[in-house]
RNA sequence: GCCCUCAUCGUCUAACGGUUAGGACACCGGAUUCUCAUUCCGGCAAUCGGGGUUCGAUUCCCCGUGGGGGUGCCA
């Protein structure tokens, strides 16, 4: 099959953060290339000198990496048109700036070089917005001063040494666009195709997202234990639908049926509590191998698990859990008290222990119901069995034992299906907690 | 100010010019004779305003209004 001609770039500036919106930026792009078979370039644009690029770039990578999102040609793989660091590619600008000043097209001034612009109104055909024109007025800088070139400068260039056939950008670079196809005209070049794709906004309050806004970076989740493939279907639903009443679908679905024309031309507001949703759908529906292998280092580096509570027993505490979560750092005061004995006790789960009607009478009922059966036939139907009875007995609704328990043996008011999670903590364990937790009400 | 752009529930979105305007998040209620942060069921909730075009407009056109972006020797 001959390769696709469609040739897309993801060129951030290395600024110590992985930006939300540069990853669906990054993001829209890796899907086009994957869409159509192309190829999907990395570029990083540090014409900043002075700044701790080795430890931003690794930011960048890293977050890429981590969302999936692979390149064919960039930083630490390489390609045909290296290097792909605008730091190193000095003497190509310069070639380009010759061409410039050979056809008249700049002048300096102040010490710096200037592109003189056409007069007429640039036009560009954008995938998303159809026909967009606009004048650029005024001669704008390309070189400064100190002899560093300017973005719109290095970007075109860029982009036509790159062959670069669709530029995937956000809409702040509209209006930039005329300046960028003057000097695709002027180099003797035809501007690529753009598209240009909606802002992403904050919550709440004007404005776009900023690095300052909560839910903002990409390394924060990957710190949160976020699911990356949750993050990257939540980011393919802001200013795209995969239609059909569907949000939730593998990548591979994804990359079939994604395509520019279907992108929305309106800016997209960003919703924290859909993304923990989908991330709670991604953790839930995952096979409990992959769970556990996420969750179990959760809860040794949490100091919880260690080797002493042995992997089956860890493994049951966590198919239990696996089903409830919505995020996994959650996961820790979740199931704190399946590991330890110094388990934290919820405020309002005390509350509520309180507030009900003689649950202190209900957990010794419980402790001495459980010591006239003994702990030998200890699972979760016996623990049902002895529940049951034990209200049949008393008159009371077998909810009124299990809430005041609950809150005994975990401190809790919430959890996983009581039965269950009785039999998993072990009858020994069962009776020794309810009497120190009597004796010492 | 000037230039560009966008406009469906609170939010993300769906709807060849003909639908009771659909789905999801959030929120509210109910069920799961044990909780809920799981699961299931139900509810609330939208075509920015005004003119056209058309038998018929969320959809096409114009004008307002509102939002967003740009207007740097930032990227």
């Amino acid at each position: 099959m001959a390769p696709s001609p469609v040739r897309v770039r993801f060129a951030p500036s290395p600024t110590g953060f992985f930006h939300i919106g540069g990853a669906r930026t990054a993001l829209f792009n890796w899907l086009y290339a994957r869409h159509c078979g192309g190829t999907f370039v990395l570029r990083i644009e540090d014409t900043d000198r002075e700044r701790d690029s080795e430890e931003a770039l690794r930011v960048l990578l890293d977050g890429m990496r981590w969302l999936g999102l692979d390149w064919d040609e960039g930083p630490e793989i390489g390609g045909p048109h290296a290097p792909y660091a605008q730091s190193k590619r000095s003497d190509i600008y310069g070639e380009y700036l010759r061409k410039l000043q050979n056809g008249g097209h700049c002048y300096e001034k102040d010490g710096a070089i200037w592109f003189r612009v056409s007069g007429k109104p640039s036009q560009i055909d954008d995938e998303i917005r159809g026909k967009i024109q606009r004048l650029e007025e005024k001669d704008f800088v390309i070189f400064r001063s100190d002899g560093s070139p300017v973005f719109h400068f290095v970007n075109v260039v860029d982009d036509i040494a790159m062959e670069i056939s669709h530029v995937i950008r956000g809409e702040d670079h509209l209006s930039n666009s005329s300046k960028h196809v003057e000097l695709f005209r002027a180099l003797g070049h035809n501007p690529p195709h753009f598209a240009h794709i909606p802002l992403i906004l904050k919550t709440n309050g004007p404005g776009k997202m900023s690095k300052r806004d909560s839910g903002a970076l990409i390394e924060d989740y990957c710190r949160r234990n976020y699911i990356p493939e949750a993050v990257r279907n939540y980011l393919c639903l802001l200013g795209w639908s995969p239609k059909g009443d569907r949000e939730i679908l593998p990548i591979d679905e994804i990359i079939a049926i994604f395509d520019l024309p279907e992108i929305n031309k309106n800016n997209a507001r960003f919703d924290e509590k859909k993304l923990a949703h989908i991330n709670g759908e991604y953790l839930r529906n995952m096979p409990f191998g992959d769970f556990y292998c996420r969750a179990a280092p959760i809860l040794r580096a949490a100091g919880l698990l260690t080797d002493s509570h042995g992997e089956t027993y860890a493994k049951s505490v966590l198919r239990l859990c696996q089903e409830k979560l919505r995020e996994l750092d959650e996961l820790p005061n979740f199931c704190a008290y399946f590991f330890s004995e110094s388990f934290p006790k919820n405020a309002d789960a005390l509350a509520k222990f309180k507030a009900a009607d003689g649950a202190i009478v209900r957990v010794r009922e419980f402790l001495n119901a459980i010591k006239n059966e003994g702990v030998g036939q200890w699972n979760a139907s016996s623990i049902e069995q002895l529940v049951k009875s034990l209200a049949a007995a008393t008159g009371r609704k077998t909810g009124d034992y299990i809430h005041a328990v609950r809150y005994a043996i975990s401190g809790q008011s919430v959890g996983p299906g009581f039965y269950g999670m009785l039999e998993i903590l072990g009858g020994n364990c069962t009776v020794s907690r309810l009497k120190s937790f009597t004796s010492n009400v």
